[in-house]
DNA sequence: GATGAATGAGGATTCATTCAT
DNA sequence: AATGAATGAATCCTCATTCAT
């Protein structure tokens, strides 16, 4: 691979600034509240740069969200492979969701809270993208509950919907764990949802 | 209790058209998208006659929001109390929501993908009421929970932890729902849904 | 003249209810920012039972200047006319200008704020009539001087750039009166103004 | 003193122009009736241009009145100064004030006929700043009746009662003159006013 | 390439007036 | 005759986007 030149590191920095600065406003005020002057002024540059790198408002919140998105699945991906055992893995899942969650709580306010803002505009590819990337995200739980079927250790089912419960019960938590400005570990919570997303909440016997 | 006179029987139909409006223009684009005037149009009203029912576009959202969640709280717990038996309720429980899902799209869209939109203004006591009837629909969970525990059926534990749990699962299953054009009966979910909760996803014995 | 019908009577005193609940409320926020709807309630009548007595909102504020310059106008003339002496005349006429905005600060306050706020439209004969009642009473003023000017008592001159002069000075004295909040009397300025206008401020002899 | 880039002058003319057309649109229509579309189109700007320059409607028309009054304070107290003698300082002063209403009847219109349209809001610093100008404005006046009652010339008395006087006559003539579409000169009245106000009405000896 | 002033379409809200009851 | 709910035109202001410097 070609080392980038200055002038393409310098244009990555930029842009990189550029999307830091959009997933802060954009948490704290949503989409549509949020205006293109403010996440110029938190990027430190002017509106016009803006318009450099994203075409427009739209863009550069899809862009954000896309990239966040890889971001996290690459993450949970990385940590899913770091065990044989698929027990072991969707722990290792919770546990890195959380700690994704944790760090990236801007990215996760807007994930989980603003999923329907923007209609699907006639040729809006950056939202089918990201719709993309969703599947791609549960398609990776969805793979660990395959394998544990086929091991036996999980019941039988459509794994799509023990994928979706998993990823439900995570949301959920992520979103009260932000509304409760975030007191606690969120990662305390990981062992729990792996215990009753495995065995249920009746007393076994 | 008084029959309501005509007028303000008529003023009550005129009030709820306003609100269905406001509920299915919302629910197509959501309160940042959705114009005074397309609601207007839907409800077949001047623009002027909205605002002699509702201060401004805010309370209207709120109104219609809390109004929705007040029928789906009583309408949970009326079906709760038709059993004795926590797993029993729950189960009721599931099958009412989901039932209530598909009958109110509309709203639930809402519910589920615009939590954050509006932003604590400074006087907002409708805000404050949505976030209370929300905590009131958790209770209703987390009591048949308690319940439970204390006849020794289910796991000791923090019942809150559970209920925010059910709750996203049910959450994610109805946003699904939806966002795959509400193919298949949503309800046919419930079982699955209630034997994940109890017994987990593990083989058991 | 014929004995009003009760009838008659009552539809005269409806109409004084109106003119005067427009009276306190354009003195308290002018033409503009005064709304059918809050005199219709200050007068305790509906909105639609003002449309019966006045065609739209100027008229309203038109009559009610009309009457009020009106009585006035007589009130004036009679006060004057209790004297043979133009010095006299003056003096008393002065007074009497001063008590009537002691029990007209309403009025007066729309008199010397709002001349300006209703621009003459194609078709307002209202505000024609209003302007020539101001200039009978301008006359008023003119007339005395003009008796004594031929008395010999006051120089030769324009009468009317005399009677401005007194009307400006009356003007601003009530204005400044009212700004103040009413402390004192406005009337105890007479004697200084009458002074003033008939020997100048320099020192005599 | 710096001189101001080409940047700031470019500023300070558009700024300029938009008080300009301010003032010739709120002349002709009040406050109330004149639009910021109006007011934009005649500066030929874009509407949102003047709210780069003006927070809010409100803001250009006091902006634009407390500047004209600068404006006139300075010139007539330049005026003033140019005379060590009391007399010739008022003749000065009134010639001055009249030349200022020629050249700026617009100005002038708003000055005398919407004194009181904008009723004082919460925090309108502007409002307040307005009024204190209008302050200073007859203690120029007073300042000067004050020396003349020192030096023997005038009758002693309240200064601020003659001033008072001096400018309810002065402005009355504007008024009129205005009123009368501009007829002759108002200048011309300069020297009535003057005796008037020094030696009254009345024959002498 | 970077800037940010200028643009003007778009939307929330108000309120004079009408008219069915 | 009195009512006051319904109407919708009118207006202030915002903000994404452009483009001259």
């Amino acid at each position: 691979m070609e080392k980038p030149s200055r002038k393409e590191r310098e244009y990555r920095a930029r842009r990189e600034e550029i999307l830091k600065a959009a997933e802060r406003v954009f948490a704290e005020k949503g989409f549509h509240s949020s205006t293109v002057a403010e996440i110029a002024k938190e990027a430190e540059f002017a509106i016009g740069t803006l318009y450099q790198f994203f075409q427009n408002k739209e863009e550069l919140y899809y862009t954000m969200m896309i990239e966040k998105f890889d971001l996290l699945y690459s993450t949970l991906r990385t940590e899913v492979n770091k065990s044989k055992k698929c027990v072991e893995k969707l722990k290792l899942l919770v546990e890195a969701m959380f700690s994704f969650v944790e760090e990236n709580v801007d990215f996760f306010k807007i994930f989980s809270m603003e999923l329907n803002v923007l209609k699907p505009s006639m040729e809006n590819k950056l939202r089918e993208q990201l719709i993309l990337k969703h599947f791609a995200y549960i398609k990776l739980m969805s793979d660990v509950i395959k394998e544990g079927m086929r091991e036996g250790i999980f019941k039988k089912g459509n794994p799509d919907d023990y994928s979706s419960t998993l990823s439900g019960i995570m949301n959920i938590f992520s979103f009260n764990w932000i509304l409760n400005q975030q007191k606690d570990a969120l990662k305390a919570k990981a062992n729990f949802i792996i215990n009753l997303f495995l065995h249920g909440v009746c007393q076994q016997g």
